[in-house]
DNA sequence: GCGATCAGCT
DNA sequence: CACAGCTGATCGC
């Protein structure tokens, strides 16, 4: 739970997260993601009276928190007021009072925070430093490293200041398991389940509104069925979520919820209400999502705990564990940290205590040098995580962490937008290239999945799946087979037709029974039971409970994150996102598509067409067509940028399969940037295809450029005149 | 009647 | 485990 009070002591005139009391008064307003914890006073009559009041005052978040943030009609008020800014592409903002006329402006950038769907980071460059507002994340490690919005000059940007998520900042919670175990585990103990008979369905226990998204669309992916939600209508310009949710009941796999969901499940009974199909009951067992942790500096801990004989806890974090967090913060080394979250049991000073050493003055005299190429790049050969922080921590000779002169010749080129809530692109029609670009960046945790595969530990090559060899009858495969591509209308029909017998029968202990009988549920329920077994190498499965207890361990689930990683990750190659991106192109071919350089020059034309069709926000439909409009672009003579210009002074390692740029193409792409053209990516950089690995054409340039490049948004009358 | 706050629950 | 977010009680406007 976010203590964070809204407002950083280097611009407190901004307010991120919350949005009452002093944030009364803030200039501009930011949200981070859609949590209602970080929503505080949003739709208070306050701010609502503050607003009509005003001109200026806008809300600035991720296109994706903006679409769901404005699906529910309480927000609706905020409609023209919100301005969405795509992911990791610098905008200036103005900051202005609205009486003395008094202006200030900051550029900031969002990057992706891996917590829900739009959940960002705010990067915030000014007259008062460089800060990072973290908001909520959770982020790998080694991630920082890889934001290429983190660095300048190959080297981490000079942040001041760090508000930073520290929800698990505690040795107790040392190390989570990553999602991709965490997911796995879930992935075969579904797998063991309703693969058993169309009958037994699987009940996801999910709490919070948004941040499971991506187990649905996985468990979807991977079995092909839909998951049963009760509204999916926020997600419906998010193909890539929509398509894996139906509110059709109907399917074996449901995260519907329902007030007495808890009781209902003790009478065999889903949220929504079923309890048979066909007249046959079902047979449901319930797993719910939540964090657990493995034991201090032990990686033993399973990700699948079975808490009563049809009860299951899956490991499941939206925040960094406290490793996690630790490596992020040494790795941006900022002058100051602030808790945004002091867990309880603890306190300020302890989490301080934890935190400041890992800050600039706490470093030993000479700084560490953090190139952007190189780090975590290449696949680990060692486990520990604590010594991974050699890689980091060879101090170099030189004062890296001093900002470099100007080094290119580039000026910056700036985009002059307006805030004008009438010229909000979003009031255009918008196109379905651009939905689909705002779906990308929803999933920053789809990257994880890729780095976690190339960086972490000493892990096998992709692995074919661990077999449920004694789950007879019908596989997985067979499943998919039999689930017909969904339509999209689909998603938007009643299904009113359902004749499910059982629906509204009141739970009768004949029907409930079938092979489980709830008596068993009275007292063994909620009793953890730690169930692990060594002797499971392979095959991930859940025993036939009919047979006996749920505690009886000889041959139930057995899912430790070792056995995670030597089981079935194929799942998660899959990229369940990432064909998506460009629908009806196989993986295969996506994948050479954004490796090979060749492609480049077409895509990088394409991105150009991208930016005319999809405007930024508030940018002006002149910029829109794509044409120079030089008196909208001006130059800035930000000082915080003037160290971003360097971009070459370090190596990018190759990507195994990709070849270096071919003359022509590189050629291409400099005129380009020697004329101040825009070839730089909107919505394209927003992929995680092409923020995750170090793509040998792309990375130098995108750095290069996106450096120099700034969006401003400016107010309506300084525009208009 | 609505909102803010808190206890309780999951 | 302390997620995030509901429900219900109470108080104040």
């Amino acid at each position: 739970m976010s203590s964070f009070m809204g407002q950083m002591a280097e611009y407190p005139t901004i307010s991120i997260d919350r949005f009452d009391r002093e944030n009364l008064k803030a200039r501009a307003y930011f949200l981070s993601h859609c949590h209602k914890d970080h929503m505080k006073g949003l739709r208070a009559p306050t701010l609502k009276r503050r607003l009509e009041c005003s001109l200026k005052v806008c809300l600035y978040c991720s296109p994706v928190t903006k679409e769901l943030l404005l699906t529910s009609p309480k927000y609706k008020f905020w409609e023209k007021r919100i301005i969405s800014i795509e992911i990791e592409t610098p905008t200036q903002i103005p900051l202005v009072d609205e009486a003395s006329g008094e202006k200030e402006e900051v550029v900031v950038t969002l990057l992706p925070a891996g917590h829900c769907p739009g959940s960002v980071m705010f990067l915030f460059q000014g007259n008062n430093g460089t800060v990072l507002y973290t908001g909520d994340f959770r982020l790998a490690k080694g991630e920082a490293s890889r934001m290429e919005l983190l660095h300048s000059g190959g080297r981490v940007k000079d942040i001041r200041s760090v508000y930073l998520d520290t929800t698990f900042c505690d040795p107790k919670f040392y190390q989570i398991p990553s999602r991709e175990e965490c997911l796995s585990g879930v992935v075969e103990l579904v797998r063991s389940w309703i693969t058993r008979s169309p009958y037994h369905v699987v009940w996801l226990n999910c709490k919070a509104a948004y941040g499971y998204e991506y187990l649905f669309t996985n468990l979807s992916e991977e079995f092909g069925v839909q998951i049963h939600v009760d509204k999916l209508d926020m997600f419906r310009n998010m193909p890539d979520i929509l398509h894996h949710l139906t509110t059709d009941r109907r399917t074996q796999i449901h995260a519907c919820r329902h007030p007495k969901a808890e009781e209902y499940f003790h009478w065999n009974k889903l949220p929504c209400g079923i309890i048979s199909k066909n007249r046959i009951p079902l047979h449901t067992i319930s797993i719910k999502p939540s964090t657990m942790w493995f034991g201090e500096r032990t990686r033993k801990t399973n990700v699948i705990v079975r808490t009563g004989e049809s009860s299951y806890r899956a490991c499941f974090s939206f925040h960094s564990s406290y490793s996690e967090i630790k490596d992020f913060l040494s790795y941006i080394c900022p002058v100051n940290v602030y808790p945004n979250v002091i867990p309880i049991g603890t306190t300020m000073d302890k989490v301080v205590e934890i935190l400041k050493p890992l800050c600039r003055s706490s470093q030993s005299t000479e700084p560490k040098y953090k190139p952007l190429g190189k780090l975590k790049r290449a696949r680990k050969t060692h486990l520990d995580s604590e010594e991974e922080d050699e890689l980091f921590d060879d101090p170099l000779p030189l004062p890296l962490r001093h900002k470099a002169p100007y080094q290119l010749a580039l000026h910056p080129e700036v985009f002059v937008m307006t805030a004008t809530p009438q010229n909000q692109p979003e009031q255009q029609r918008p196109s379905t290239g651009y939905l689909r670009a705002e779906c990308v960046q929803t999933f920053p945790w789809a990257n994880f999945i890729d780095c976690e595969e190339s960086n972490s530990e000493s892990e096998e090559e992709l692995q074919t799946p661990a077999s449920s060899q004694d789950l007879g009858a019908v596989t997985h495969h067979q499943q998919k087979a039999d689930v017909e591509v969904p339509q999209w209308e689909v998603f938007f029909k009643r299904n009113d037709e359902i004749t499910d017998d059982g629906l509204e029968n009141p739970p009768s202990s004949t029907e409930a029974g079938g092979s489980q009988s709830p008596k068993l549920f009275s007292d063994s329920d909620g009793e953890s039971t730690h169930i692990s077994s060594q002797n499971s190498s392979q095959s991930t499965h859940i025993s036939e409970q009919g047979s006996q207890g749920w505690d009886s361990q000889s041959d139930t689930v057995l899912l430790t994150s070792q056995e995670r990683k030597s089981g079935d990750i194929t799942s998660l190659n899959k990229g369940s996102y990432r064909p998506r991106i460009k629908e009806n192109i196989p993986a295969t071919q996506m994948e050479q598509n954004i490796l090979c350089p060749k492609d480049t020059y077409s895509d990088l034309k394409h991105r150009d067409q991208n930016v005319k069709i999809v405007p930024s926000v508030g940018e002006p439909t002149a910029l829109s067509s794509g044409k120079h409009v030089p008196q909208e672009k001006r130059l800035l003579n930000l000082s915080t940028n003037a160290d971003s210009q360097s971009s070459s002074d370090f190596e990018i390692p190759s990507t195994p399969e990709a070849e270096l740029p071919k003359g022509e193409h590189l050629q291409y792409l400099y005129e380009k940037l020697g004329t101040g053209e825009n070839i730089v990516i909107e919505e394209r950089k927003s992929s995680f295809l092409d923020t995750q690995k170090p793509y040998v054409l792309e990375q130098p340039l995108k750095t290069l450029h996106k450096e120099v490049r700034v969006q401003i948004i400016t107010d309506t009358s300084e525009w208009s005149t």
